[in-house]
DNA sequence: ATAGAATACTAACGAACGTTAAATATAAAG
DNA sequence: CTTTATATTTAACGTTCGTTAGTATTCTAT
């Protein structure tokens, strides 16, 4: 055994290559070459190169989306989202790439049909989700819905600037955008820092 | 010379399988075979696979994202962006796997580095042009910056949807969205359809 | 009609791919 | 000290890749 344990090395390494060179751009033996193995181990602990490939969307990559799902609330609502995405600022070199691979899929650039249903059924439980954390503070205004969408798709461009660009986006400017658009609903302090 | 001009017909193809299976998943053969012509042709007319792939988006994928940047403007700020956003639904199905393949590049998940850098310099024009547009229309509160990134990273969202997950968007949800953001901006009719 | 250019194809090259068989080293158990 | 199971390697397989040399066909203009 080596120092560390080999099997996740493995699988440290194929997903900086799966996320830099696209599934049938990433070798076996290019994997191999970095771990510092020989090329069959790769296929002494996984199957094949497919196996590789959806045991990190699979596993690894939802588990982190859960993890962040099941975030502690803070005490306003727009304290909450600017977390929630704060925070991924400080996820480490791993888990944002496998973040990374994930929204890759998810925007059906990389694997397969099977995984992208699978992105597809995540999918449909967002809007949902924040529907009901944000229930309490809506006003019932008929454009409540709206909010909750334009909110989610403004997340969505938060969450790909972090974890696909790899950039750092500073708490400010994440609270004062995540403001923007909750303008008005209750618990965020209404018309915030404009008067 | 075949039925229609060739040349076209091979990018138009290529563009079809860059986008389903990424530079490294698609082959020059699968490209002749689809084309209906013999694999050396594709040869005849690109230098190799690179310059094929970098020719669909130096060449095809800036030509259409300036022609949407030259749109004519509407009345109101909000029917501008909505017209700029909806009529992305529009696209032909060449120009809007086109579009696809070019965000692919702009996400990095696809294409080399140089590549990445004209999109990073193409980037850098977006937010400074939007500021313009939007200018007349702002009143000159401290959080106008920000209201101009929380809508181009709205519209960054909207795009996505239409042209990468290849969803149709209805003019009302792009307009609430951007109403919205919008919300209190001069000439976006103050609380629009609302009242 | 025919020469010359443009367009197209057949066949093959070397290299790299995913994958596996077989052999060897290492560690644990008796 | 064997025996056995686990961990790792060398070497090779068949296939497919990007690319090109060489040759045939078709078009164009004289």
């Amino acid at each position: 055994m080596a120092e560390k344990d080999l099997k996740e090395r493995i699988k440290e390494v194929a997903v900086e290559h799966f996320n830099r060179n696209g599934y049938h751009g990433t070798t076996i033996r290019n994997i191999a070459n970095d771990v510092g193995c020989s090329l069959p181990m790769i296929y002494y602990y996984y199957k094949n190169k497919k196996e590789l490939f959806d045991e990190i969307i699979k596993k690894e990559f939802f588990s982190i989306i859960k993890k962040q799902a099941s975030l502690l609330k803070t005490s306003s609502i727009i304290d909450f989202y600017t977390r929630f995405i704060h925070d991924l600022n400080a996820l480490n070199g791993y888990d944002k790439q496998v973040y990374r691979l994930g929204i890759k899929v998810y925007l059906s650039f990389d694997g397969d049909d099977e995984l992208m249903n699978l992105m597809d059924e995540w999918e449909k439980t967002i809007l949902p989700r924040h529907y009901r954390i944000l229930q309490p503070h809506l006003k019932n205004t008929d454009n409540d819905t709206a909010v909750v969408r334009t909110l989610v798709h403004l997340l969505e461009t938060l969450i790909e600037n972090i974890v696909v660009k790899n950039r750092y986006l500073p708490e400010e400017e994440i609270r004062e955008e995540i403001a923007i658009v909750l303008r008005g609903v209750d618990g965020s302090i209404p018309d915030p820092q404009l008067h």
